[in-house]
DNA sequence: CTAGGGTTAG
């Protein structure tokens, strides 16, 4: 061992040099392993009993301990030790030091399976996927058999990465090996499928594994979730319940965040008994969770409740509570829980500050969002990102300042994307400014090109114009590019259950009735001055198709069977997972009108109350 | 000595 300078070790091991700093060379073995600290001058023991050293590094709270632990053992030559190494390995990782766990890998002249998954997964849980893959393909390379513990680590990077072709190889990895077996790597490979949304592999392999655990049920329920699928993620809940797997509170999050994304409130509240009853801790996330849900089922009183009630709170808790006072158009209160927040000691992030000026844009806080939105900079070092143009954008556009909204978007540094856009498109539709509209049209149509609704929205923007060519240019690129449909679902909840529709969807049992009430209504709906927007549907089809697919929104499905199948006086609460077309809101606003039902519709997560055609919640419709 | 699922926005 060499002193260099005075704080400087150098110790060899095998012919290579490890450089320690100061803290790092210093380890006094005299005493016991909890006792690791500084001290003046190093004092070195003999080679002692491996076991000590594990205990050691278990009980490393920082980089510098596990250094001072390292430096002892290259002394000591100890490092030579596998299960010794393997643990030091690890312990870098775990620090994300990882520069220093793959020297010592490279290093190691004899590797076993454990040397190897600790390398692998430490490079996944690092977030670096590209070594991580390397490391799985030198191992391939070396002769040695991928195993249960190295496997899911490689599927997690291919989850992260969505990368669903390098996900199929190593699943053909897995088959070779016979280790589908395992429930770690089944697992992680359910939850693979299931992130790259490719959710019948994902069901496939669920229901062929012969002992199914708690993790395995989790991620496919969350997976159907992720899928929109609502029946099958509750039902799957349900029928885990009743094989006896007792679910824990991730389970209970996943759970919770189905019913938050369908609006399910019937089951929301069943939920929440079952985690009172089980005496779950309203932790962190599964409070925050529970926030969301109920806000998100348009209950966001029981949310505030929720939020009272809990202990710790963390920046995503505080910017939930603050989302869901937007989304109800409740911006005041949105603004009280943002002060709260700060007295508090919590400091907002980006994402507090969106859920915040999008919560003015929907209460019409003109003054507070601008006031916001230069104070998120100035006293919070937030940097606006494109979300926060897109909400200013919105804001002023809902106030009719489309001057000003454009001249800010101008004014960014950042690229619009297709928010941005989309917001000053809607601000055009207030103020019917034809050239930016057709801009932002075809701005979108150019970061989307597989979004046939941007063709249409352009096509008919040129059709208004009586540009006709262009018209048939959209129509041609439409064919020309075979664009898949955007699909898009509803959900209802008629007492305990839930229903969902399709565009166009014949599916439902009563569709029959369903279409036929579209029918008898469409005749009144006319009467009260109803008229269909044709914006969404092409121009070049007939007029009678064309009041058909107006017909055949999943939205319109939705409200129609509501108004079969809820009794009278029953609010209709609709939740949609896509924003939906303007024509929908005004054909809500005339149903509330002639059918006297309150409509409660939720989109993208904002909610919209038809009340006897109008609409509240700062809505341009 | 090694392994998995969960919170806000979009």
């Amino acid at each position: 061992m060499l002193k260099l300078k005075n704080q400087t070790f150098l110790v060899t091991n095998h012919g290579r040099f490890y450089k320690f700093s100061t803290a790092a060379a210093i380890v006094d073995t005299t005493i016991t392993h909890t006792h690791i600290q500084e001290v003046s001058q190093p004092r070195f023991l003999p080679s002692l009993d491996p076991k000590f050293y594990i205990t050691a590094l278990l009980s490393s709270r920082n980089v510098s301990h596990i250094r001072q632990v390292h430096a002892q053992l290259a002394v000591n030559g100890v490092v030579q030790n596998l299960t010794v190494t393997n643990k030091l390995i690890y312990m870098y990782a775990q620090h994300k030091v990882l520069g220093d766990a793959y020297a010592l890998f490279c290093d190691m002249e004899e590797k076993d399976a454990v040397t190897w998954s600790v390398m692998v997964g430490g490079f996944v849980k690092g977030g670096d996927f590209t070594n991580g893959f390397g490391t799985f393909r030198e191992l391939i390379r070396c002769g040695v058999a991928p195993d249960n513990y190295t496997l899911p680590f490689v599927i997690r990077a291919c989850r992260d990465l969505l990368d669903l072709k390098m996900g199929r190889l190593i699943h053909d990895v897995v088959l070779k090996h016979g280790l589908l077996s395992d429930n770690f790597v089944c697992a992680a490979l359910v939850d693979m499928y299931a992130k790259c949304r490719v959710i019948d592999d994902a069901r496939q392999l669920f229901d062929n594994m012969p002992h199914r655990d708690l993790v395995t049920w989790t991620v496919i329920i969350g997976g159907f979730a992720e899928c929109s699928n609502a029946s099958e993620s509750l039902v799957l809940f349900d029928r885990m319940v009743d094989e006896g797997v007792v679910p824990d509170k991730i389970a209970m999050g996943t759970i919770v965040n189905a019913c938050a994304k369908f609006g399910a409130m019937h089951k929301a509240r069943l939920v929440h008994d079952y985690i009172c009853r089980n005496k779950f801790s309203l932790d962190v996330i599964l409070g925050t969770a529970m926030i969301d849900m109920y806000a998100k089922c348009g209950c966001v009183d029981s949310a505030r409740e929720i939020f009272d009630r809990m202990q710790v709170k963390n920046v995503i808790t505080w910017s939930a509570m603050i989302a869901a006072y937007g989304y109800h158009g409740r911006g005041r209160e949105a603004l009280n829980i943002f002060d709260m927040m700060l007295s508090s000691g919590v400091l907002p992030n980006a994402i507090t500050f969106i859920s915040l000026l999008y919560a003015c844009s929907h209460s019409g806080l003109i003054q507070e969002g601008l006031r916001f939105f230069s104070l998120m900079w100035d006293e919070f070092s937030v940097r606006a990102d494109v979300k926060h143009y897109t909400c200013m954008v919105d804001l002023l556009g809902r106030a009719g300042k489309l001057d000003e909204a454009l001249n800010l978007a101008e004014s960014m540094a950042v690229e619009k994307d297709e928010g941005l856009w989309s917001a000053l498109l809607g601000a055009c539709r207030i103020h019917g400014n034809l050239d930016l509209a057709e801009r932002a049209a075809s701005s979108l149509l150019e970061l989307q090109p597989q979004n046939s609704g941007h063709y249409i929205l352009l096509s008919n923007i040129y059709a208004r114009a009586g540009r006709w060519k262009e018209v048939a240019k959209m129509r041609n690129l439409m064919t020309q590019r075979r664009l898949k449909k955007i699909s898009s679902s509803s959900w209802i909840e008629v007492g305990d259950k839930n229903y969902q529709f399709s565009v166009g969807d014949r599916t439902h049992l009563q569709s029959e009735n369903i279409y036929a009430m579209l029918k008898s209504l469409s005749h009144k709906l006319e009467l009260a001055g109803y008229v269909p927007d044709t914006n969404f549907v092409l121009h070049d089809v007939d007029e009678e198709v064309k009041v058909h697919m107006l017909y055949t929104h999943s939205e319109k499905l939705a409200i129609a069977f509501g108004l079969i199948a809820t009794a009278d006086g029953t609010p209709i609460r609709i939740t949609k997972n896509l924003r939906v077309c303007g024509d929908c809101h005004t054909f809500s606003k005339f149903i509330s009108a002639i059918t006297q039902r309150v409509i409660i519709v939720r989109d993208a997560n904002r909610f919209h109350h038809f009340r006897e055609g109008t609409c509240s919640c700062g809505d341009y419709w």
